[in-house]
DNA sequence: AAACGATCCAACCGCTCTTGG
DNA sequence: TCCAAGAGCGGTTGGATCGTT
């Protein structure tokens, strides 16, 4: 075996000597000796996978080395409205749940969509003008670029439908997991970090739901969600605004969804 | 063309949770 | 039951790139 030196080396107990793991960027060797790994020997053990590998890195650089960036599995590309849609719904059920929000997006990984909110709905805009404005112009940039996707592949169009429908059966699938007991999480409220005692007349659903919409909930219920709504581009008052210039897909997303519950 | 700010994204850090002895 | 190691998660950082002025 090719790591057999290696491991000899590493093998004996106690400390021999002080690891000095290998940081920063990755390099595509590194890249590749990780892959050949996890390919003859399947995920897991991590910190033996950095020394049987014969990788200077240590076990949670090359987890998470794998998980975000080598995994077979992986979406490339532009998070799309639809998805940003299901982000959204999301982090309004779960909060900062980064993992769990990444398992309703397949070949999305938590590191990407924690970082798509970052950039996108965690600063709070100068003013509501402003705002308005720079959602506007980032969803029509969205809107040409889909434009520009559709035009390129408008042989696969049927695909395309395929994939609207897809979409609605996955939010049925999400909601259907909100109804779901075993999945409940302690609805976390991001202001106030605290739990909302989930016994109350109002149920999570409801109350989720309510704050997607912004009717019918009460001032307790709402604070958390309007600081983080109303601070970013995605108050409902907003995004009926501004939808006007945004895809359809993002419409249906939103309001087939919920208007049945309003 | 340069400066500056915004955005993107890979990677690290520290903490918590899980699991096995 | 306790403890240590491994695994997973969320927060944060910093460099690269892009867009605007």
């Amino acid at each position: 075996m090719y790591w057999g030196g290696a491991m000899a080396g590493h093998m004996g107990q106690g400390v021999l000597e002080e690891e000095v793991w290998r940081k920063g960027p990755w390099t595509a060797e590194e890249d590749r000796l990780l892959v050949e790994y996890v390919r003859l020997h399947g995920e897991g053990r991590w910190n033996s996978v950095a020394r049987l590998a014969g990788l200077k890195r240590n076990g949670k650089s090359c987890r998470l080395r794998w998980v975000n960036y080598l995994r077979p599995d992986l979406k490339r590309g532009q998070i799309t409205p639809q998805e940003e849609s299901i982000i959204l719904e999301l982090h309004a059920r779960w909060g900062n749940r980064w993992s769990t929000i990444a398992r309703s997006l397949p070949g999305r990984t938590d590191n990407e969509i924690k970082n798509y909110w970052r950039t996108h709905f965690k600063k709070k805009p100068k003013s509501p003008s402003d705002a308005a404005e720079k959602a506007k112009n980032r969803l029509l940039r969205k809107q040409q670029f889909h434009q520009q996707q559709q035009q390129q592949q408008s042989q696969k169009q049927q695909q395309h439908q395929q994939q609207q429908h897809e979409f609605n059966f996955d939010m049925k699938g999400i909601m259907a997991l909100l109804d779901d007991n075993s999945h409940r999480a302690p609805y976390i409220s991001q202001g106030r970090q605290e739990i909302v005692n989930t016994n109350s007349n109002i149920t999570e659903e409801q109350g989720y739901l309510d704050t997607m919409l912004n009717c019918n909930t009460s001032p307790a219920e709402t604070t958390a969600e309007d600081i983080l709504w109303d601070g970013t581009l995605w108050n409902i008052d907003d995004v009926h605004a501004n939808f006007s210039v945004a895809s359809a897909t993002n419409k249906t997303g939103l309001y087939s969804l919920v208007a049945p519950f309003c």
